[in-house]
DNA sequence: TATAAAAAGTTGCACTTGCACCTTTTTGAA
DNA sequence: TTCAAAAAGGTGCAAGTGCAACTTTTTATA
Protein backbone atom coordinates (compact mmCIF):
# COMPACT_ATOMS: atom_id res chain seq x y z
CA UNK A 1 0.00 0.00 0.00
CA UNK A 2 0.85 3.69 -0.14
CA UNK A 3 3.10 2.85 -3.44
CA UNK A 4 1.56 2.24 -6.82
CA UNK A 5 3.70 -1.23 -6.81
CA UNK A 6 3.10 -2.15 -3.60
CA UNK A 7 2.31 -6.15 -3.87
CA UNK A 8 3.23 -6.32 -7.11
CA UNK A 9 7.17 -8.39 -8.31
CA UNK A 10 9.39 -6.90 -10.35
CA UNK A 11 8.28 -9.44 -13.23
CA UNK A 12 4.41 -8.53 -12.66
CA UNK A 13 5.70 -4.67 -12.74
CA UNK A 14 6.94 -5.23 -16.41
CA UNK A 15 3.91 -7.31 -17.58
CA UNK A 16 1.83 -4.76 -16.13
CA UNK A 17 3.30 -1.80 -18.04
CA UNK A 18 3.13 -4.49 -20.89
CA UNK A 19 -0.13 -4.70 -20.85
CA UNK A 20 -1.22 -1.02 -20.57
CA UNK A 21 1.63 -0.06 -23.33
CA UNK A 22 3.11 2.58 -20.69
CA UNK A 23 5.72 5.30 -21.68
CA UNK A 24 8.82 5.75 -19.51
CA UNK A 25 10.11 9.20 -19.95
CA UNK A 26 14.02 9.88 -18.71
CA UNK A 27 14.62 13.39 -17.41
CA UNK A 28 18.12 15.21 -16.16
CA UNK A 29 18.02 17.53 -13.22
CA UNK A 30 15.94 21.08 -14.27
CA UNK A 31 14.25 19.33 -17.06
CA UNK A 32 10.86 20.28 -18.37
CA UNK A 33 8.52 16.86 -18.12
CA UNK A 34 5.88 16.79 -20.55
CA UNK A 35 5.60 19.79 -21.74
CA UNK A 36 2.26 18.44 -23.70
CA UNK A 37 0.83 17.06 -20.84
CA UNK A 38 -2.30 19.72 -20.77
CA UNK A 39 -4.17 18.20 -23.43
CA UNK A 40 -4.01 14.50 -22.78
CA UNK A 41 -5.84 12.02 -20.43
CA UNK A 42 -2.74 10.70 -18.50
CA UNK A 43 -1.84 9.36 -15.21
CA UNK A 44 1.93 9.23 -14.62
CA UNK A 45 4.21 7.70 -12.12
CA UNK A 46 7.34 9.26 -10.21
CA UNK A 47 9.43 6.10 -10.62
CA UNK A 48 12.83 7.82 -9.57
CA UNK A 49 13.95 10.97 -8.66
CA UNK A 50 11.77 13.40 -7.60
CA UNK A 51 10.17 16.62 -9.15
CA UNK A 52 7.96 20.05 -8.86
CA UNK A 53 5.24 21.21 -10.33
CA UNK A 54 5.21 24.71 -10.92
CA UNK A 55 3.01 27.70 -11.76
CA UNK A 56 4.79 31.29 -13.40
CA UNK A 57 3.12 34.16 -12.95
CA UNK A 58 2.86 36.68 -15.69
CA UNK A 59 5.10 38.57 -13.80
CA UNK A 60 7.99 35.83 -13.65
CA UNK A 61 7.32 34.91 -10.39
CA UNK A 62 7.59 30.86 -9.58
CA UNK A 63 5.05 29.27 -7.02
CA UNK A 64 5.36 25.41 -6.41
CA UNK A 65 2.41 24.08 -6.99
CA UNK A 66 3.20 20.28 -5.19
CA UNK A 67 6.55 18.43 -4.86
CA UNK A 68 6.11 15.35 -6.27
CA UNK A 69 8.66 12.74 -4.92
CA UNK A 70 9.03 9.15 -6.03
CA UNK A 71 6.20 7.10 -6.12
CA UNK A 72 4.08 10.07 -6.63
CA UNK A 73 1.51 10.58 -8.58
CA UNK A 74 0.42 13.38 -11.27
CA UNK A 75 -1.57 13.90 -14.49
CA UNK A 76 -5.26 15.24 -15.60
CA UNK A 77 -6.92 13.84 -13.22
CA UNK A 78 -4.90 14.20 -10.04
CA UNK A 79 -2.88 17.58 -10.64
CA UNK A 80 -3.44 21.47 -11.41
CA UNK A 81 -1.53 20.61 -14.57
CA UNK A 82 -4.11 21.84 -16.86
CA UNK A 83 -2.78 25.56 -17.45
CA UNK A 84 -0.27 26.82 -19.74
CA UNK A 85 1.72 28.27 -16.85
CA UNK A 86 2.41 25.11 -15.20
CA UNK A 87 5.84 23.17 -15.40
CA UNK A 88 6.44 19.92 -14.15
CA UNK A 89 10.21 20.39 -13.20
CA UNK A 90 12.87 17.38 -12.47
CA UNK A 91 14.87 18.13 -9.15
CA UNK A 92 17.18 15.58 -9.70
CA UNK A 93 17.46 12.71 -12.93
CA UNK A 94 13.83 11.48 -12.68
CA UNK A 95 11.77 8.97 -14.63
CA UNK A 96 8.56 9.44 -15.24
CA UNK A 97 5.95 6.25 -16.29
CA UNK A 98 2.51 7.67 -18.67
CA UNK A 99 -0.32 5.57 -18.87
CA UNK A 100 -2.55 6.72 -20.92
CA UNK A 101 -5.66 7.15 -18.96
CA UNK A 102 -8.27 5.04 -21.71
CA UNK A 103 -5.67 2.60 -21.62
CA UNK A 104 -6.23 2.11 -18.07
CA UNK A 105 -9.58 1.88 -17.93
CA UNK A 106 -10.03 -0.75 -20.27
CA UNK A 107 -12.25 -3.93 -18.77
CA UNK A 108 -10.35 -6.42 -20.48
CA UNK A 109 -7.27 -5.21 -17.77
CA UNK A 110 -9.52 -7.09 -15.47
CA UNK A 111 -8.70 -10.47 -16.30
CA UNK A 112 -4.92 -10.09 -14.75
CA UNK A 113 -4.71 -10.13 -11.37
CA UNK A 114 -1.57 -8.16 -11.23
CA UNK A 115 -3.23 -5.55 -12.81
CA UNK A 116 -5.90 -5.52 -10.28
CA UNK A 117 -3.17 -4.93 -7.63
CA UNK A 118 -1.87 -1.96 -8.79
CA UNK A 119 -5.20 -0.19 -9.90
CA UNK A 120 -6.25 -0.94 -6.30
CA UNK A 121 -2.81 0.76 -5.35
CA UNK A 122 -3.49 3.61 -6.98
CA UNK A 123 -7.30 4.23 -6.50
CA UNK A 124 -5.64 4.40 -2.80
CA UNK A 125 -3.27 6.68 -3.23
CA UNK A 126 -5.35 9.00 -5.63
CA UNK A 127 -8.94 9.13 -2.71
CA UNK A 128 -5.50 9.98 0.15
CA UNK A 129 -4.65 12.49 -2.47
CA UNK A 130 -8.29 13.89 -2.51
CA UNK A 131 -9.35 13.77 1.10
CA UNK A 132 -6.55 16.28 1.31
CA UNK A 133 -7.39 18.43 -1.65
CA UNK A 134 -11.12 18.58 0.32
CA UNK A 135 -9.43 19.48 3.39
CA UNK A 136 -7.67 22.71 1.64
CA UNK A 137 -11.25 23.24 -0.07
CA UNK A 138 -12.26 23.64 3.34
CA UNK A 139 -10.20 26.50 4.14
CA UNK A 140 -10.02 28.22 1.00
CA UNK A 141 -13.74 28.58 0.97
CA UNK A 142 -13.45 30.44 4.15
CA UNK A 143 -13.68 34.41 3.35
CA UNK A 144 -11.23 35.52 5.79
CA UNK A 145 -7.28 34.78 6.90
CA UNK A 146 -8.54 34.66 10.67
CA UNK A 147 -11.12 31.95 9.72
CA UNK A 148 -8.76 30.01 7.02
CA UNK A 149 -6.61 29.45 9.57
CA UNK A 150 -8.46 28.55 12.30
CA UNK A 151 -9.90 25.99 9.75
CA UNK A 152 -6.56 24.57 9.40
CA UNK A 153 -6.00 24.28 13.15
CA UNK A 154 -9.31 22.67 13.46
CA UNK A 155 -8.18 20.02 10.64
CA UNK A 156 -4.83 19.58 12.32
CA UNK A 157 -6.21 19.44 15.67
CA UNK A 158 -8.90 16.53 14.84
CA UNK A 159 -6.24 14.84 12.72
CA UNK A 160 -3.86 14.84 15.85
CA UNK A 161 -5.78 14.79 18.51
CA UNK A 162 -3.75 17.39 20.01
CA UNK A 163 -4.09 21.23 21.04
CA UNK A 164 -0.27 21.25 19.41
CA UNK A 165 0.27 21.41 15.81
CA UNK A 166 3.81 20.83 14.12
CA UNK A 167 3.69 22.27 10.88
CA UNK A 168 5.29 20.58 8.17
CA UNK A 169 6.61 23.91 6.46
CA UNK A 170 7.47 27.28 6.99
CA UNK A 171 5.04 30.15 7.51
CA UNK A 172 5.65 30.83 3.79
CA UNK A 173 4.21 27.72 2.76
CA UNK A 174 1.23 28.15 5.03
CA UNK A 175 0.00 31.06 3.51
CA UNK A 176 0.72 29.65 0.20
CA UNK A 177 -1.83 26.25 1.11
CA UNK A 178 -4.01 29.08 2.84
CA UNK A 179 -3.85 31.15 -0.29
CA UNK A 180 -3.44 34.88 1.45
CA UNK A 181 -0.34 37.22 1.53
CA UNK A 182 2.05 35.83 3.96
CA UNK A 183 2.55 39.39 5.89
CA UNK A 184 -1.40 39.19 6.19
CA UNK A 185 -1.17 35.86 7.65
CA UNK A 186 1.49 36.76 9.92
CA UNK A 187 -0.73 40.17 11.17
CA UNK A 188 -3.42 37.58 11.43
CA UNK A 189 -1.32 35.11 13.37
CA UNK A 190 -0.26 37.87 15.51
CA UNK A 191 -3.29 39.23 16.61
CA UNK A 192 -4.63 35.37 17.36
CA UNK A 193 -1.57 35.32 19.77
CA UNK A 194 -2.70 38.56 21.42
CA UNK A 195 -5.91 37.57 21.76
CA UNK A 196 -4.75 34.65 23.42
CA UNK A 197 -5.96 32.47 21.51
CA UNK A 198 -2.89 30.47 20.48
CA UNK A 199 0.75 30.31 21.33
CA UNK A 200 3.67 30.21 19.02
CA UNK A 201 6.97 28.73 19.75
CA UNK A 202 9.11 28.71 15.75
CA UNK A 203 6.78 25.38 14.07
CA UNK A 204 4.39 24.92 17.04
CA UNK A 205 1.17 26.14 17.60
CA UNK A 206 -0.28 25.68 20.51
CA UNK A 207 -4.58 26.03 20.73
CA UNK A 208 -5.42 27.55 23.89
CA UNK A 209 -9.19 27.45 23.08
CA UNK A 210 -9.65 23.74 22.42
CA UNK B 1 -19.43 3.97 -17.13
CA UNK B 2 -20.58 7.01 -15.36
CA UNK B 3 -22.62 4.97 -12.86
CA UNK B 4 -21.03 2.48 -9.79
CA UNK B 5 -22.84 -0.53 -11.11
CA UNK B 6 -22.32 0.29 -14.86
CA UNK B 7 -22.17 -3.24 -16.68
CA UNK B 8 -23.35 -5.35 -13.56
CA UNK B 9 -25.96 -7.22 -13.69
CA UNK B 10 -28.57 -7.25 -10.95
CA UNK B 11 -27.00 -11.13 -9.67
CA UNK B 12 -23.55 -9.43 -9.78
CA UNK B 13 -24.53 -6.24 -7.50
CA UNK B 14 -26.28 -8.99 -5.20
CA UNK B 15 -23.38 -10.55 -5.30
CA UNK B 16 -21.07 -7.24 -4.88
CA UNK B 17 -23.16 -6.31 -1.79
CA UNK B 18 -22.41 -9.65 -0.22
CA UNK B 19 -19.06 -9.92 -0.67
CA UNK B 20 -18.41 -6.10 1.19
CA UNK B 21 -20.86 -6.94 3.72
CA UNK B 22 -22.54 -3.09 2.22
CA UNK B 23 -24.99 -1.77 5.19
CA UNK B 24 -28.33 -0.64 3.17
CA UNK B 25 -30.16 2.76 4.47
CA UNK B 26 -33.29 4.08 3.98
CA UNK B 27 -34.33 7.50 4.41
CA UNK B 28 -37.75 10.00 4.29
CA UNK B 29 -37.81 12.85 2.61
CA UNK B 30 -36.08 15.83 4.99
CA UNK B 31 -34.22 13.13 7.13
CA UNK B 32 -30.81 13.35 7.98
CA UNK B 33 -28.54 10.54 6.43
CA UNK B 34 -25.83 9.26 8.33
CA UNK B 35 -25.31 11.76 11.38
CA UNK B 36 -22.11 9.62 12.06
CA UNK B 37 -20.27 9.70 8.71
CA UNK B 38 -17.79 12.08 10.11
CA UNK B 39 -15.57 9.45 11.75
CA UNK B 40 -15.69 6.65 9.72
CA UNK B 41 -14.22 5.74 6.63
CA UNK B 42 -16.67 4.98 4.03
CA UNK B 43 -17.75 5.56 0.74
CA UNK B 44 -21.84 5.92 -0.23
CA UNK B 45 -23.47 5.51 -3.02
CA UNK B 46 -27.10 7.29 -3.47
CA UNK B 47 -28.96 4.23 -4.97
CA UNK B 48 -32.49 6.14 -5.38
CA UNK B 49 -33.47 9.62 -4.61
CA UNK B 50 -31.89 12.19 -4.11
CA UNK B 51 -29.84 14.23 -1.25
CA UNK B 52 -27.57 17.73 -0.25
CA UNK B 53 -24.82 18.07 1.78
CA UNK B 54 -25.44 21.19 4.02
CA UNK B 55 -23.40 23.07 5.88
CA UNK B 56 -25.14 25.01 8.68
CA UNK B 57 -23.32 28.08 9.64
CA UNK B 58 -23.16 29.81 13.14
CA UNK B 59 -25.93 32.11 12.16
CA UNK B 60 -28.00 29.41 11.17
CA UNK B 61 -27.54 30.05 7.55
CA UNK B 62 -27.67 27.15 5.47
CA UNK B 63 -25.29 26.67 2.70
CA UNK B 64 -25.35 24.11 -0.04
CA UNK B 65 -22.26 22.61 -0.47
CA UNK B 66 -23.26 19.42 -3.00
CA UNK B 67 -26.07 17.76 -4.81
CA UNK B 68 -26.20 14.36 -4.53
CA UNK B 69 -28.36 12.97 -7.14
CA UNK B 70 -29.02 9.36 -8.03
CA UNK B 71 -25.49 7.46 -8.44
CA UNK B 72 -23.60 10.15 -6.64
CA UNK B 73 -20.90 9.13 -4.43
CA UNK B 74 -20.16 10.35 -1.37
CA UNK B 75 -17.97 9.34 1.71
CA UNK B 76 -14.93 10.35 3.99
CA UNK B 77 -12.73 10.01 1.14
CA UNK B 78 -14.71 11.68 -1.30
CA UNK B 79 -16.53 14.95 -0.27
CA UNK B 80 -16.18 17.18 2.31
CA UNK B 81 -18.63 15.92 5.08
CA UNK B 82 -16.03 15.75 7.57
CA UNK B 83 -17.66 18.56 9.78
CA UNK B 84 -19.87 18.85 12.56
CA UNK B 85 -21.72 21.15 11.34
CA UNK B 86 -22.21 19.33 7.90
CA UNK B 87 -25.28 17.14 6.94
CA UNK B 88 -26.35 14.96 4.49
CA UNK B 89 -30.26 15.61 4.22
CA UNK B 90 -32.54 13.54 1.82
CA UNK B 91 -34.19 15.57 -0.83
CA UNK B 92 -36.60 13.11 -1.35
CA UNK B 93 -37.17 9.21 -0.10
CA UNK B 94 -33.88 7.93 -0.88
CA UNK B 95 -31.63 5.01 -0.58
CA UNK B 96 -28.01 4.76 0.33
CA UNK B 97 -25.42 2.32 0.58
CA UNK B 98 -22.45 2.70 2.52
CA UNK B 99 -19.15 0.45 1.90
CA UNK B 100 -16.69 0.57 4.53
CA UNK B 101 -13.32 1.66 2.84
CA UNK B 102 -11.55 -1.27 4.34
CA UNK B 103 -13.37 -3.89 3.43
CA UNK B 104 -13.20 -2.36 -0.43
CA UNK B 105 -9.91 -2.71 -0.29
CA UNK B 106 -9.70 -5.73 1.24
CA UNK B 107 -7.43 -7.43 -1.81
CA UNK B 108 -9.61 -10.71 -1.72
CA UNK B 109 -11.88 -9.21 -3.90
CA UNK B 110 -9.99 -9.24 -6.59
CA UNK B 111 -10.65 -12.60 -7.57
CA UNK B 112 -14.20 -11.48 -8.09
CA UNK B 113 -14.64 -10.40 -11.51
CA UNK B 114 -17.89 -8.27 -10.92
CA UNK B 115 -16.13 -6.66 -7.84
CA UNK B 116 -13.23 -5.50 -10.37
CA UNK B 117 -16.06 -4.03 -12.40
CA UNK B 118 -17.42 -2.03 -9.80
CA UNK B 119 -14.20 -0.56 -8.63
CA UNK B 120 -13.34 0.46 -12.40
CA UNK B 121 -16.52 2.46 -12.38
CA UNK B 122 -16.16 3.96 -9.19
CA UNK B 123 -12.53 4.73 -9.56
CA UNK B 124 -13.54 6.70 -13.01
CA UNK B 125 -16.14 8.53 -11.17
CA UNK B 126 -13.89 9.63 -8.39
CA UNK B 127 -11.19 10.88 -10.72
CA UNK B 128 -13.60 12.72 -12.76
CA UNK B 129 -15.09 14.43 -9.56
CA UNK B 130 -11.52 14.92 -8.75
CA UNK B 131 -10.58 16.68 -11.54
CA UNK B 132 -13.76 18.94 -11.06
CA UNK B 133 -11.98 19.59 -7.67
CA UNK B 134 -8.77 20.40 -8.65
CA UNK B 135 -10.16 22.94 -11.19
CA UNK B 136 -12.29 24.92 -7.81
CA UNK B 137 -8.92 24.73 -6.32
CA UNK B 138 -7.22 26.65 -9.26
CA UNK B 139 -10.25 29.35 -8.84
CA UNK B 140 -10.07 29.11 -5.49
CA UNK B 141 -6.17 30.10 -5.06
CA UNK B 142 -6.49 33.68 -6.40
CA UNK B 143 -6.50 36.33 -4.29
CA UNK B 144 -8.56 38.53 -6.09
CA UNK B 145 -12.14 38.34 -7.56
CA UNK B 146 -11.51 39.41 -10.94
CA UNK B 147 -8.39 36.63 -10.86
CA UNK B 148 -11.23 34.21 -9.81
CA UNK B 149 -13.44 35.15 -12.10
CA UNK B 150 -10.94 35.03 -15.27
CA UNK B 151 -9.79 32.22 -14.29
CA UNK B 152 -13.21 30.47 -13.94
CA UNK B 153 -13.87 31.73 -17.70
CA UNK B 154 -10.49 30.44 -18.86
CA UNK B 155 -11.68 26.86 -17.74
CA UNK B 156 -14.99 27.03 -19.69
CA UNK B 157 -13.30 28.49 -22.33
CA UNK B 158 -11.17 25.42 -22.85
CA UNK B 159 -13.52 22.92 -21.86
CA UNK B 160 -15.89 24.08 -24.80
CA UNK B 161 -13.61 25.75 -27.03
CA UNK B 162 -16.27 28.98 -26.92
CA UNK B 163 -16.04 32.02 -26.29
CA UNK B 164 -19.39 31.63 -24.70
CA UNK B 165 -20.57 30.31 -21.52
CA UNK B 166 -23.65 29.14 -20.60
CA UNK B 167 -23.62 29.25 -16.52
CA UNK B 168 -25.55 25.91 -15.11
CA UNK B 169 -26.11 27.91 -12.41
CA UNK B 170 -27.05 31.33 -10.99
CA UNK B 171 -24.74 33.78 -10.22
CA UNK B 172 -25.31 33.46 -6.62
CA UNK B 173 -24.08 30.01 -6.95
CA UNK B 174 -21.48 30.93 -9.15
CA UNK B 175 -20.04 33.21 -5.82
CA UNK B 176 -20.33 30.21 -3.32
CA UNK B 177 -18.52 28.26 -5.90
CA UNK B 178 -15.90 30.50 -6.23
CA UNK B 179 -16.18 31.49 -2.64
CA UNK B 180 -16.76 35.56 -2.42
CA UNK B 181 -19.59 38.08 -1.57
CA UNK B 182 -22.17 37.91 -4.36
CA UNK B 183 -22.87 41.72 -4.32
CA UNK B 184 -18.86 41.89 -4.48
CA UNK B 185 -18.74 39.68 -7.43
CA UNK B 186 -21.56 40.83 -9.93
CA UNK B 187 -19.53 44.24 -9.06
CA UNK B 188 -16.59 42.77 -10.47
CA UNK B 189 -18.82 41.90 -13.32
CA UNK B 190 -20.42 45.12 -14.15
CA UNK B 191 -16.16 46.25 -13.94
CA UNK B 192 -15.41 43.42 -16.25
CA UNK B 193 -18.06 44.65 -18.89
CA UNK B 194 -17.93 47.95 -18.28
CA UNK B 195 -14.08 47.41 -19.56
CA UNK B 196 -14.93 45.77 -22.21
CA UNK B 197 -13.89 42.46 -21.70
CA UNK B 198 -17.03 40.14 -21.62
CA UNK B 199 -20.72 41.02 -22.30
CA UNK B 200 -23.56 39.06 -20.02
CA UNK B 201 -26.74 38.37 -21.43
CA UNK B 202 -28.80 36.70 -18.43
CA UNK B 203 -27.18 33.27 -17.94
CA UNK B 204 -24.99 33.86 -20.99
CA UNK B 205 -21.39 35.31 -20.68
CA UNK B 206 -19.57 36.51 -23.59
CA UNK B 207 -15.56 36.85 -23.85
CA UNK B 208 -14.20 39.57 -26.11
CA UNK B 209 -10.66 39.05 -24.77
CA UNK B 210 -10.62 35.83 -26.16
C1' DT C 1 -52.66 34.86 -13.56
C1' DA C 2 -51.82 36.19 -8.94
C1' DT C 3 -48.37 36.29 -5.61
C1' DA C 4 -44.81 34.98 -2.79
C1' DA C 5 -40.09 33.72 -2.89
C1' DA C 6 -35.75 33.78 -4.98
C1' DA C 7 -32.44 35.94 -7.73
C1' DA C 8 -30.44 39.93 -9.80
C1' DG C 9 -29.01 44.49 -9.49
C1' DT C 10 -27.19 48.58 -6.66
C1' DT C 11 -24.73 51.34 -3.28
C1' DG C 12 -22.19 53.24 0.90
C1' DC C 13 -19.20 52.14 4.33
C1' DA C 14 -16.10 49.86 7.40
C1' DC C 15 -12.87 46.58 7.69
C1' DT C 16 -9.70 43.39 5.79
C1' DT C 17 -6.14 42.35 2.97
C1' DG C 18 -2.53 42.72 -0.51
C1' DC C 19 1.47 44.92 -1.37
C1' DA C 20 5.68 47.30 -1.02
C1' DC C 21 9.39 47.87 1.72
C1' DC C 22 11.76 47.50 5.45
C1' DT C 23 14.74 44.84 9.62
C1' DT C 24 16.00 40.84 12.11
C1' DT C 25 16.64 35.99 12.55
C1' DT C 26 17.39 31.46 10.88
C1' DT C 27 19.10 28.17 7.66
C1' DG C 28 22.14 25.82 4.82
C1' DA C 29 26.01 25.34 1.85
C1' DA C 30 30.85 26.43 0.96
C1' DT D 1 32.82 29.22 10.83
C1' DT D 2 31.51 32.31 7.48
C1' DC D 3 28.33 34.39 4.65
C1' DA D 4 24.66 34.70 1.53
C1' DA D 5 20.02 33.46 0.90
C1' DA D 6 15.68 32.43 2.75
C1' DA D 7 12.39 32.95 6.20
C1' DA D 8 10.35 35.44 9.89
C1' DG D 9 8.86 39.59 11.80
C1' DG D 10 6.88 44.17 11.16
C1' DT D 11 4.32 48.45 9.39
C1' DG D 12 1.81 52.07 6.56
C1' DC D 13 -1.20 52.66 3.03
C1' DA D 14 -4.22 52.00 -0.86
C1' DA D 15 -7.22 48.98 -2.92
C1' DG D 16 -10.46 45.37 -2.62
C1' DT D 17 -14.10 43.07 -0.49
C1' DG D 18 -17.70 41.75 2.82
C1' DC D 19 -21.80 43.19 4.50
C1' DA D 20 -26.09 45.40 5.24
C1' DA D 21 -29.83 47.24 3.26
C1' DC D 22 -32.19 48.31 -0.02
C1' DT D 23 -35.07 48.04 -5.19
C1' DT D 24 -36.20 45.64 -9.26
C1' DT D 25 -36.74 41.56 -11.93
C1' DT D 26 -37.42 36.74 -12.60
C1' DT D 27 -39.06 32.31 -11.30
C1' DA D 28 -42.06 29.02 -9.35
C1' DT D 29 -46.32 27.40 -7.71
C1' DA D 30 -50.84 27.47 -5.94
Amino acid sequence: MNTPFADLSRLQTDRLFDLLGVHIFKYNKKEEILPTIKNENIICIVTSGSAQIVFIEYNGNEIIIENLEKDSLFGTYISTTNNENCHIIAKEDTEVVVIDYNKLMNPQNLRYPYFNTFFRNIFDIINNKFKNTNERIRILEKKQIREKLLEYFDIEYKKNRSRNIVMPFTLKDLADYIAVNRSAMFRELKHLKDEGFIEIKSKKITLLYK
